[in-house]
DNA sequence: GCATGATCATGC
DNA sequence: GCATGATCATGC
C-alpha cells in the first residue's frame, strides 16, 4: 500500500487527504482485513473508511471526529448518491447526531452539541448500489467542505430552535420532520415494538429516539451547487488555451463511429429518428459524460453537429424560431439571431465512411466573419420587412449566400400569430448549408 | 439534386 | 409543455 500522511490537527490536510478517494474505491486504496473482504455489504462505510483510510479513531463522545482539526474541528461524514437522469442525488438524509432531548434544552444555538460536533464537515459521496460492497463503492464527487456557520445558518437555526422548543414544551414525542425545512428530527433507532421509548423533560410520555439530519432535498442542493461550482469539465493551465483543451477531448473519438462513440461515453441511439443524437453525444464527450458544459455555457459557445455526405453538407443550420409580431419591433443588434451569429461556434464535424456508417471527422472553433454578418443583416432586415407585409413570404435559400428563412416547429400546426392577424407556422433562421459547408471544410 | 416545407424525440 | 437541435420528405 501507498505511504499516505496527513495532518490531524489541519483542515487542509486531511481535505487534500480525502481527495484522494475521489473516483476510487477504498478497496483500492487500503489493504483491507480479510475478514471485512469476504464479508459482502457489511459495515458502515463511514467507519471503515476513517478506520482503514485516515487510520483514526474518532472519539466516542459529542466531539467532531478530528477535534484538533482547525479552529473547532472537523466532523467526517460518508453519504451515499445514485444517479437519477444523469444527474448526482443524495439517496437518503444525512444523519448529524443523536438529540439528547434531556441536555437540548439547557442549550442555546451557540453553544449546541449539533454545532459543536457538526458546525464544520468533510462530507464524501461514494455511488450507492445495493450489489456492491461497501468497500468496492467508488467516491464519484469531490468532498465537499460544509460549515454551517457560513451556509443557510439562519433557516437551520430557527429549525433547530422549532425542534427544541417542542422538546422543552414535553412534545418529543411529537417531533415531526415535516416540522423543519433543512434541518430535521428523524428517527433513529431500531423501531419496532422492542425499541425503548427515551425519557424526554417536562413530559411522562416516553419519545422514540431521533436524530438531526440534513434533509435529501437540502443534501440535493448542497450538492448540485457543489458540482456547478467544483467540477471543472475542461482543466486549463498555463500552456494550453480552452479551444485547445475542448479539443483535446474530442481527440480520443476522431475516426470512431457514432455507435463507437455511443458506446465508450453511455449514451447509445434507440430511437433511429432522433435528430438531436450526435448533439447529444458531442455534449458528452466534451463533458465527460455528462450533458451540460457549464465551461461552454458561461462563454456562450455554440455547439454545431454536422453531417457531410461526400463532401457535402447535408443540411442547413437552424436557430430558435422568432416570433411574427415580435422581429417587427426589433432592431438587429437587439436581435436573437445577431446575438446568435456574433458567438464563437464549435463545429462537430461527421462523415460517412466505406459502411456509409458516419464517424467523426473533425472539429473546430469559428467565429462569422464581418462581412458575412452583414450579410445575415441584409437577410435579417428582408425579413422583418416582409413580416410586416406578408408573414408567410420570408427571405429563401436561393436569396442569400448565408442565410434563409425556414419553418422551425412541430409540425404544420405548430403556429404562432403574424401582424395580418393570421397564424402561421414558427419558422427561424437558418445558415445555408452551401455557405456552412464552406467554413466546415476551411476548419 | 437541391430548395423548400414538414417533422421528430429529447431534455429541461 | 414546448423549445431545441436537428433530419426527413417532397416537388420542381
Amino acid at each position: 500500500m501507498k505511504e499516505m500522511f496527513y495532518d490531524k490537527t489541519s483542515v487542509d490536510s486531511i481535505i487534500s487527504h480525502a481527495k484522494k478517494l475521489t473516483g476510487k474505491t477504498l478497496e483500492e486504496l487500503t489493504d483491507l482485513p480479510p475478514n471485512i473482504i469476504n464479508v459482502n455489504n457489511r459495515g458502515d462505510l463511514g467507519t471503515l473508511i476513517e478506520l482503514y483510510f485516515f487510520k483514526h479513531k474518532p472519539p466516542n463522545n459529542h466531539n467532531p471526529d478530528f477535534p484538533e482539526a482547525g479552529k473547532s474541528g472537523l466532523e467526517l461524514k460518508t453519504t451515499g448518491v445514485k444517479k437519477v437522469n444523469d444527474e448526482f442525488r443524495a439517496k437518503e438524509r444525512l444523519v448529524l447526531t443523536m438529540i439528547d432531548y434531556n441536555n437540548i434544552i439547557k442549550e442555546n444555538w451557540r453553544d449546541s452539541n449539533l454545532l459543536r460536533k457538526c458546525g464544520l464537515m468533510l462530507i464524501l459521496f461514494y455511488l450507492y448500489s445495493k450489489e456492491i460492497p461497501v468497500h468496492q463503492r467508488k467516491f464519484v464527487i469531490e468532498p465537499l467542505l460544509y460549515n454551517l456557520l457560513e451556509t443557510d445558518e439562519k433557516i437551520i437555526r430557527k429549525d433547530w430552535e422549532f425542534i427544541r422548543n417542542k422538546i422543552e414544551q414535553g412534545k418529543a414525542h411529537e417531533l415531526s420532520e415535516g416540522d423543519t425545512l433543512y434541518l430535521g428530527a428523524c428517527r433513529k433507532g431500531s423501531g419496532g415494538e422492542k425499541e425503548k421509548l427515551r425519557e424526554q423533560p417536562n413530559s411522562t410520555v416516553g419519545a422514540k429516539s431521533r436524530a438531526f439530519s440534513f434533509k435529501p432535498e437540502y443534501l440535493n442542493s448542497l450538492l448540485s451547487s457543489h458540482l456547478s461550482d467544483l467540477e471543472p469539465t475542461i482543466i486549463l493551465s498555463d500552456d494550453i488555451t480552452f479551444e485547445q483543451a475542448t479539443l483535446n477531448k474530442f481527440k480520443l473519438y476522431l475516426g470512431k463511429t457514432i455507435y463507437q462513440i455511443g458506446q465508450e461515453v453511455g449514451y447509445e441511439k434507440v430511437n433511429p429518428k432522433q435528430k438531436s443524437y450526435e448533439a447529444e453525444l458531442a455534449k458528452r464527450i466534451i463533458s465527460n459524460g455528462k450533458t451540460k458544459v457549464p465551461e461552454l455555457d458561461k462563454a456562450g459557445i455554440i455547439i454545431k453537429t454536422v453531417r457531410l455526405k461526400k463532401g457535402k453538407l447535408r443540411e442547413s443550420v437552424s436557430f430558435p424560431y422568432f416570433k411574427y409580431l415580435e422581429i417587427i419591433n426589433e432592431d438587429w443588434e437587439d436581435s436573437v439571431f445577431f446575438e446568435k451569429i456574433e458567438r464563437k461556434f464549435l463545429w462537430v464535424v461527421l462523415d460517412t465512411n466505406e459502411n456509409q456508417e458516419y464517424y467523426l471527422k473533425k472539429v473546430g472553433y469559428w467565429n462569422m466573419p464581418y462581412k458575412d454578418r452583414v450579410e445575415a443583416e441584409k437577410v435579417w432586415m428582408e425579413t422583418k420587412r416582409k413580416v410586416a407585409i406578408d408573414a408567410r413570404n420570408l427571405p429563401k435559400e436561393s436569396e442569400s449566400r448565408v442565410a434563409h428563412v425556414r419553418p422551425h416547429a412541430a409540425n404544420k400546426h405548430d403556429t404562432i400569430p403574424t401582424p395580418q392577424g393570421t397564424n402561421e407556422v414558427k419558422k427561424c433562421f437558418w445558415l445555408n448549408k452551401g455557405y456552412i459547408e464552406s467554413v466546415v471544410n476551411s476548419l
